[in-house]
DNA sequence: GCCGAACCGTAACGTACGGTACGGTTATCA
DNA sequence: TGATAACCGTACCGTACGTTACGGTTCGGC
C-alpha cells in the first residue's frame, strides 16, 4: 500500500508539497521532476517517496489536493422559482468556464491526459470524477428540480447535462488544452454563462418566462 | 530547415512510415520511442532524422499526415432548402463525431496535448488547425448559406459555430481523453448527430419546418 | 542529556531514449 | 563494371530523470 497516497487529507507540510507541485505545474517554465518538486518544497526526495510513494502517487495526490481546494458548496433548493433556477445555472456555468480555462486546471489536465496516453492511468479517472463527473452530480439534482417545478422539461437528466456542458464549455477546453491563447475575462465569463443559459432555457424550458436572445 | 518537415506531400515510402507511427500510437503498446518507429517501419533511425529532422519533425509530419486522409469534401450548396441544409449538419455532425471518438484523433490529440505543455509547441496549433478550425472555415459557409437562404438566424456566425461544436462534441472529447473507456457506436454518433442538428435547429432555425423532439 | 524518528540535502545508480556514427547492402547510372 | 547515393541495421554516446542510499540536523519523549 503506497503511503498517504489515498488518505484522506494530507498534512499541512503535505499540503505545502502538493502546492509546490502546483505551481511548478502552472509555472510550465521547468520540468515537473521529482527533484524540482523536491527542490521548490524544501524537502528531501526521500521524503517524497516516503509520503506519496512514487511519482505517480504524488500526482495523483497534486490532483485530489487541487479538487478539494475548488470544491464549491452545494445549491440550496427552496424557493426554485424561474430566478433562481437561472440564477444557480448560470453560477454553475460561470464557475465551470473558470475552472477550465485557469492555468491550473489547464496543467492538471494535460498531466492527466498525457498518462491516460500511457495505459495504467488512474489520473485521467480521478480528474474526470472530480471535473466532468464531480460537477454533473451536483447540477443533475438542480435540473431535477427544475423539472418537479415544471420550469424544465427533459427525459434524460444525464443527456440533459451533456448538453448543458457542451452548450457552457463548446471548444474552450480542447482550444486551451492544445495551447490555443484563449482568454476568458471574467465579464466574458459571465457573459458565455448567461447566453449559454439562455440557450439552455430555449432548448429546455417551459417557456413560463420571455426568453432573452442577445445575440 | 528541416527536411521534409513543411514540404506538402510525402513519398510513398514517408508515408508507410507515417502509417507505422499512427499503428504505434493507437496500439498503444508500446511508448512510441525512434527506435520503435524504425523497427516498425524497417527503416534505419537514421533516415528518420534525414527525412523529419527530429522526433517533434516526425510528429508533426504525422499529424499533417493523418489530417490529409480525414478532410472530407466540402458541401456543395446548390439547392439549399430545410432539408438540405439539415442533411448536411446532420453529416458534419456524425463525422465529427466519428473522429473525435476515433483511437486515431484520441492518441494524436493527446501527444499534441502533452507537447503543448512543453512549451514550444506547433504540434497542438497544427492539431487546432486541422481540427477545430478546419471544421470552422468548412462549416461556416453552410451556414450563412442557411441563414441567406432564410434558414437560420445569428449575428454572429463565429459563435453560432462554436455553439454547434458544443452541441455535438458536449463532453465526448475530454472524455475520451482522459481515458474514459467511452464507445459511440455508428448508430449512437448517427443518433446524437440528429439531436444535436434538432437542438441547433432549435436555436438557429426560423422555424420554417416542425421540430421532432425525440427523447 | 540521550535516543530514535523524521527529515533535509546531495550524491549515486540504472535505465530509457534522443540523436549520431558506421559498416554493409541495394540500386541507379555512366 | 565501377562509382555514387540512398538506405538498413546496429552499435554507440550523452543526458535526463526516477529511484535509492546515506550522512548530517532537528526535535519530541524519557
Amino acid at each position: 500500500m503506497t503511503p498517504a497516497a489515498e488518505k484522506e487529507t494530507p498534512t499541512e507540510r503535505q499540503q505545502a508539497v502538493l502546492d509546490a507541485v502546483l505551481d511548478l505545474l502552472v509555472e510550465g517554465e521547468e520540468q515537473l521532476t521529482m527533484t524540482a518538486v523536491a527542490r521548490r518544497a524544501s524537502c528531501s526526495k526521500e521524503t517524497l517517496y516516503k509520503w506519496f510513494g512514487d511519482r505517480d502517487g504524488l500526482l495523483a495526490a497534486t490532483v485530489r489536493w487541487q479538487a478539494s481546494k475548488v470544491r464549491a458548496g452545494n445549491y440550496d433548493r427552496q424557493k426554485l422559482d424561474a430566478d433562481a433556477l437561472r440564477d444557480s445555472l448560470e453560477a454553475f456555468a460561470a464557475n465551470w468556464l473558470k475552472v477550465i480555462s485557469s492555468r491550473t486546471s489547464i496543467a492538471l489536465n494535460r498531466v492527466a491526459v498525457g498518462h491516460a496516453a500511457s495505459g495504467k492511468s488512474n489520473l485521467g479517472a480521478i480528474v474526470l470524477a472530480n471535473g466532468r463527473f464531480a460537477i454533473g452530480e451536483r447540477l443533475k439534482p438542480l435540473l431535477e428540480a427544475g423539472r418537479a417545478a415544471g420550469l424544465l422539461a427533459f427525459d434524460d437528466v444525464e443527456d440533459t447535462f451533456r448538453t448543458f456542458f457542451g452548450l457552457v464549455g463548446r471548444d474552450v477546453q480542447i482550444r486551451v488544452l492544445l495551447g490555443d491563447p484563449l482568454k476568458l475575462a471574467p465579464a466574458a465569463i459571465e457573459q458565455e454563462a448567461k447566453r449559454a443559459v439562455d440557450r439552455f432555457f430555449t432548448l429546455f424550458g417551459t417557456a413560463g418566462r420571455p426568453k432573452i436572445r442577445s445575440v
